[in-house]
DNA sequence: CGTTAGCACTCTTTTAGATAGAGTGCTAGT
DNA sequence: ACTAGCACTCTATCTAAAAGAGTGCTAACG
């Protein structure tokens, strides 16, 4: 084990303002409702005013809690199903809890150290990838999902054409030492395979090594300028090279632990839980809201309709970026029910991203 | 559209035998059974003798059909949930039923060529694989499942390496024209770049397009033959070789439209569906069923059962294989509950498999 | 002898009512 | 400001009863 992490949580706190707004929510208000809250994360069960009382921390009548929980209800923090239940907190709730009150406890070494052996032993991105994922997933018992990290800032390491029927060219290029990727472009004309070589072969000595995003850059700006330059050879590598590389890059991610969910009883309504699985297979909403973690540095958290995807109504999801040299590329985290041990899951998350990055990082 | 395909049902009958010796169960009895099972696909409920004595079809009183279950169920073709209910088709009355009731009917041209269509646009492999599958589960609002076609019956077209790190050497190969395919190999000693392009040209230009099976033949007599040969080159070149296609193809399955399977009531057991999707997220279990329908031709059925794989218990699985250039290199099909109508689905993946394999084929 | 009508019986499902339990809101008293 | 007490509400659980569906058996019929 090399490097050590430094840990730093970065929480936005949308709900910074209420704090001051509402007086009325004293001291004692604040830590009756962090009781609450994660009473109600252990059991479950809606908590009454009687289940408050009896917590030795707290030495109030049930009478004067339901004082309080009636003033935390009209601020919409919890809320009660019904008359005679408890009280639960609503997603406001969990939000204040999360921004405010919540005491997260770091790893311990041990534990971080035993993460980090999760990923010596992978050898090439996906490898780290998928085990990322499914450590997410192990640990914490439900749903993790890591997206691919993004292309633009993997390191071109050699590029190659093959000619296929008609107009269409077959190209294999390798990033990173040695991730391969292939894809098929159409150019305007026929080439030979010697033409082809030759092309590679000037695209290898020029810009092997360099990122694709500058690759991209030098290219087009190469093909504005020599528009009717005499070497025609080089001008068809480089057109080539734009084709190849213009294409935007698809995202993608991926997810370990789906399988989980269906053991809450909180996501147990069938059509809810259709709409999770359907949205995992189409791939594209989650990879929206995920990229909606890149920008922000440190953990993110979705709680309930926060996301904004109707499928993931009844979840959160506790995300974080990963970077690689200090360059955002990527997002992990894990997917669970509302109802999570945010306090254990969002430092987890956050090494584990660290983590991730490193083991990414070309030494 | 280009060729039309000749159906043919080759249903396995295991029941065969069974037919012979039960001499009580008449023409009569048979009918009773057939109108019980499709009915019960039809509706999903235990159907009893009322039921059937109102069918049109049949002119006997309820009394006469309770006898005649009464023999099937000894028989042990249906069974009774309970005593008040009526009869359910038993794994064994659904094996009997497809093999020697059903009469299955060809779809019309119109829907063949219509199914057709999905696959014109396609441009390699896993694009055609892929649009097999989503329509496996698309038409019959299943599971539809399509494995890769096996990497043997590939055709190499070009080879490369990569030096990497250390020993170690990245392996580009393409196949079938333009199927990259690569992996990392740990050499004995450590080559230049120049070494592994001399190689790469000496394997292209012995073994380029012959199918991967004989290539790892061909590599593994020269190995035996030309041990302590003079051009040492050579050697390293067919050695690497042995290396990179020795280890076995990785199998993988394409599988859509699992969500269906969270419709069907006869599947709500949240247990057994978690189950059914970790069988599906783990996939070598899935893989080992399939490819027991690799050997045989035709359609396939795994009732319940039968498959003798636990998460299935609660489906049925209709396969099929499939071929290209009359060489069966793959099996696809249609997961749902055991109540589903058979007689639509079987010729549908029957005809599936026959399209795919036709679109697989180079021209 | 195969078929049918009749009937008692069984089991599930539905409905209703009663009861217990949990928790609340309100009021009055400390 | 806090608390004790109490009436009230709603859910969950249990019981009993009734309805409905279907069976198995027996006896009668053509």
């Amino acid at each position: 084990m090399d490097k050590l992490v430094v840990l730093m949580y970065v929480v936005k706190c949308k709900f910074g303002e209420k704090v001051e707004k509402n007086l009325d929510l004293n001291e004692r208000s604040l830590h009756l409702l962090k009781m609450l809250v994660e009473r109600y994360i252990q059991d479950g069960q809606p908590v009454g005013s009687r289940a408050l009382s009896k917590n030795t921390a707290i030495k109030l009548s049930p009478a004067t809690i339901r004082n309080v929980m009636a003033d935390l209800e009209d601020l919409g923090l919890i809320h009660s199903p019904h008359t005679s239940a408890g009280r639960v907190p609503t997603v406001s709730g969990y939000r204040f809890f999360i921004d405010s009150l919540l005491k997260v406890k770091p790893l311990e070494l041990k534990e971080v150290s035993q993460l980090q052996t999760e990923f010596n032993e992978a050898e090439n991105t996906s490898d780290v990838v998928n085990r990322a994922s499914k450590v997410l997933s192990e640990v914490t018992k439900m749903a993790g999902v890591v997206t691919l990290p993004r292309r633009e800032v993997l390191c071109l390491r050699h590029i190659e054409f093959l000619p296929l029927s008609n107009t269409r060219v077959l190209v294999i290029f390798v990033t990173n030492e040695q991730e391969v990727h292939n894809r098929i472009i159409h150019t305007s004309k026929k080439f030979t395979e010697a033409e082809l070589i030759q092309a590679a072969n000037y695209l290898n000595s020029v810009y092997s090594g360099r990122s694709l995003a500058s690759v991209r850059e030098s290219v087009f700006n190469e093909l504005q300028q020599h528009q009717q330059q005499v070497n025609q050879g080089m001008i068809d590598a480089v057109n080539m090279a734009q084709m190849a590389f213009k294409q935007p890059p698809e995202e993608d991610y991926v997810l370990s632990g789906e399988t989980n969910l269906m053991g809450f009883n909180e996501l147990s309504d069938m059509g809810q839980l259709k709409n999770l699985f359907d949205a995992f297979s189409q791939k594209q909403g989650v990879i929206h809201l995920l990229d909606q973690c890149l920008v922000a540095d440190g953990v993110q958290i979705f709680i309930g309709e926060e996301s904004g995807y109707q499928a993931f109504d009844q979840c959160s999801l506790v995300t974080s970026s990963y970077s690689i040299n200090d360059e955002t590329v990527g997002v992990l985290g894990v997917i669970g029910p509302t109802r999570m041990a945010y306090e254990k899951v969002i430092p987890f998350v956050d090494v584990t991203a660290k983590l991730l990055g490193s083991a990414l990082n070309p030494k």
